[in-house]
DNA sequence: TCAAAAGTGTTACTCTTACACCCATGT
DNA sequence: ACATGGGTGTAAGAGTAACACTTTTGA
């Protein structure tokens, strides 16, 4: 399921087996978006019209085939490209998605979530890509209205042990900036005094010499330490 | 990959299609063993032995195919159940593996990991399943190493902020016997007093008014509050 | 000069940790 | 009686949260 349009089958030059358990890849992609009259920024995701059966001109999440001849988390990258021309920062599994009747057919899907950074999202002017607000969602194809949830709940609980916000910043920002990543995806305002403590205590910012300035005093700008990891670790990387 | 012996197919009745990308499901299994001279008890898991290639001889974890019929989740109930008898109190997925060359076919692995209390252990007289200490393995088949490996990083991780330790304790208990749990799977001595009090706070255990007794003052047995939940949420409970 | 955000300081409160000490049982 | 673990008390330290206050810019 999930996939839009050109390419895909699982074993290419042979016609698929309708009898058979096929595998899907499908990532839910975040970034943040600042919205005109609202207080805080938003969690933002792009989402594909579908082309054909089941669930032909609905949303869904960008995803597609899984390639005979590719591991997971290339399939996931591939076909994100192909669907919505994105190569996120971060990209991580989710969650394996089975049940016999999420699809007509029977589809396991391996999904993905990622982060972008706003500079990174791609105006395709391709009309089947479209970005929504995550907390206004139409009825999406399958059961990706509920991975989506899910992913936001990850998302969510992430942010609080993890790094992970940093995947949706430019390189320098300011601590007002982080703050706002921190807001958005928790959705409650934080103290800067005390944010700028705990983040300061992590070690995980470089201070730059240079300065972002408002009508107000200028911010000091800071950029990531890149020997900090961004996540904590996947079953791939295994440390003792 | 990871099935043993009996039935499996993905569609029954047809052929194997070697070209095809096939999904099978296995299963982490834990449990707690007190060893003879040990200071602490251990985590235990069964493993089975492969009859047929590839890797047939070593020792993997329980699996078989994905049946068509049947979600991913029944799939990991029903594999182990027919691998080694096993029906666990607590199963949950674990990551999807799906590298092109973990297995000589395209295998990708559904994996779960689950919890069983001691008394839960069935000792099948069946030669090919065998209990191993979980820091003593042998080497496995396929990335089966890499795999127990995760689980593990992700049951002294969960041990932490969610109360999966009761998967592996008898309805009723003291105390000690669920310190001995978390110690075991921390692998570190914990204050008594200090224990007492954290997991006394959190509402789980209900006092009962039996008391266990050995050459020392009796201590209290206690039940788990069942309106408490097991673990944290799934993406198929979507709370808001 | 004023508003607004940057940045510092301080205090109360909660949670964690270490450890002293009494309690109740079997041997 | 005494060893052993059950169970309570307490105090130091770390981390969190709330908020007063000073600094530095643009308008």
């Amino acid at each position: 399921m999930t996939l839009t349009s050109t390419r895909n089958q699982s074993a290419p030059g042979l016609t698929p087996d309708a009898d058979a358990t096929r595998v899907a890849v499908s990532t839910v992609i975040f970034t943040l978006r600042r919205r005109e009259g609202a207080d805080r920024a938003s969690i933002a995701l792009p989402l594909v019209r579908r082309m054909r059966d089941p669930h032909a001109g609905q949303w869904a999440l960008p995803g597609g085939w899984l390639d005979i001849r590719e591991g997971l988390d290339a399939a996931a990258s591939r076909t994100l490209a192909e669907t919505t021309g994105i190569a996120p920062s971060y990209l991580e599994q989710l969650y394996a998605f089975g049940a016999v009747d999420r699809s007509p057919t029977r589809v396991v899907s391996i999904v993905y979530w990622a982060l972008i950074r706003p500079d990174e999202v791609v105006d395709s002017s391709d009309d089947n890509v479209e970005w929504f607000d995550a907390d206004a969602l139409p009825t999406l194809a399958f059961d990706h209205n509920q991975i989506v949830e899910y992913a936001l709940w990850r998302l969510r609980n992430k942010v609080g042990y993890s790094r992970i916000a940093h995947g949706l910043l430019a390189d320098e920002f300011t601590l007002a900036e982080l703050r706002e990543v921190y807001e958005s995806i928790l959705r409650r305002r934080l103290d800067p005094a005390n944010f700028r403590r705990q983040v300061e205590g992590t070690g995980t910012l470089i201070p730059t010499d240079r300065f972002r300035t408002g009508s107000h005093r200028p911010a000091r700008v800071y950029r990531f330490n890149p020997d900090v990891e961004l996540a904590d670790r996947g079953p791939l990387d295994v440390r003792h």
